[in-house]
RNA sequence: GAAAGCAGGAGAGGUGAUUGCAAUUCCGGCUUAUUGCCAUAUGGCAAUAAGCCGGAAUUGAGGAAAGUCCGGGCUCCCUUAUGGCCAAGCUUGCUGGGUAACGCCCAGUGCGGGUGACCGUGAGGAUAGUGCCACAGAAAUACACCGCCGAUGACCUAAUUGAUCAAUCUCUUAGGCACAGGCAAGGGUGCAAAGGUGCGGUAAGAGCGCACCAGCAGUAUCGAGAGGUGCUGGCUAGGUAAACCCCGGCUGGGAGCAAGGCGAAGGAACAACGGCUGGCCAUAUGCCAUGUUCCAUUGCAAUGAGCCGCUAGAGGCUUUCGGUAACGAAUGUCCCAGAUAGAUGAUCACCCACCGUCUUUAUCUGAUGGUGAACAGAACCCGGCUUAUGACCUGCUUUCACCU
């Protein structure tokens, strides 16, 4: 279960620009940054694709599970319930999302996990 | 029946549905480019390629994918390495075999453990040499501290024989002393003191002799070999080689798929050259000129993006043959993950197993609820090793108990 092709970022410098000039919205276990999507940093020959898409990606580090088995679960279940809140709303368009968890973040239950996220996604305004 | 030992198997319990992801193939549509034909202000049709969208089918994590500890394949770089010698390195070290190779595997030998099935084993050389062995102890290639003995002595004491009235001399014995000396049995020290136990032997002892045992050498025999068994001989000297070292064996060195390679379209940044009827800006203004910017061409780089490498392989499975086995040979058959912020998830239904509650005296049945679990996620590919692993299944064997 993850995000079709459209809905991924790609390449480390789509990272770069979301770290370095994304909006930071902190929640309790996880941090969502927003930025303006920036074509010019795609590959050159794609860039005819359609740009309405919101692209999003989920970062899980070593330091919220040494297992491989946990974070790849945990990426699966954020990347199916994106998928739903996204494709469900009308195309918000041209922003760039990354959801990074914080490492206290493989204590907690799922649901509250995926409550936090959706405040988080109305703060930015993705979402209604 | 109980407790063990060994060898394996399989690893979200099964079936199905919905939804969703990736790869491949096929079909349809759209866009762009190229080519061909028809026609020609313009376009239409067909083919190919690329991209996007939609649909269908097939396939889609593990026994360890992990640790990255060994061994390779593959790739590039450095050197001249290809054969021989030397050097250097290697925790490489019983024998034989297997393998592409290995420090791995199989079969055996020796030693150790277990009643046994079985298990473990860093198993070359300590008479090639050089070292080291603290403390203790007399002594650690070496000895005499205590001790035992003492054939010797013009010594001392006592007893005794003979000569003698006696002194004295003499013989023998015992003890003491002295010391040339013998011993390595006993004590003590220590991991270790020149084989062990017993009998004989001796002044006392000692492989000095004998019997058995341990070791060594020679020899006969069995074995392919490590080694086994027997006989004979002399009597035999601790540990440490993960101290240096000796012997045998092996090895060009280094980096690792982020290795390494490609350039059709595109092209951020940089550089070169060119352009202008003067397009923009700056040098107050105008002209010239310079710089900047714009446009065109060319060149060049990369931890970005794209493509290749990239999964048909020391591949899997079946059968037969060879081999105790590891494994090998032949035949037939199959294609079985290739992602790159990283593809396998979620939900539901039925069945099955287990557990709880109700019904029932109890079992069965029925109703209802829960659980379906351990370790854990491919990242160039293989062969091993190591580590993690809940519950389960299969086969063989041993010991004990019981029955006949």
């Amino acid at each position: 279960m993850v995000l079709p092709k459209p809905m991924r970022l790609k390449g480390h410098r789509c990272f770069d620009h979301l770290h370095r000039s994304g909006v930071r919205y902190q929640g309790p276990s996880m941090v969502l940054k927003v930025a303006k999507a920036n074509p010019k940093l795609i590959r050159s020959h794609k860039r005819d694709q359609n740009p309405t898409a919101c692209k999003c990606a989920v970062a899980i580090s070593n330091k919220v599970s040494k297992k491989a088995v946990v974070r790849n679960r945990l990426r699966r279940l954020f990347h199916q319930h994106l998928r739903l809140r996204l494709s469900s709303e009308p195309q918000r368009g041209n922003n760039w999302a990354l959801i990074s968890l914080k490492p206290n973040s493989s204590k907690k239950e799922l649901n509250p996990l995926l409550e936090e996220c959706d405040k988080l996604l109305r703060e930015a305004g993705l979402v209604k």
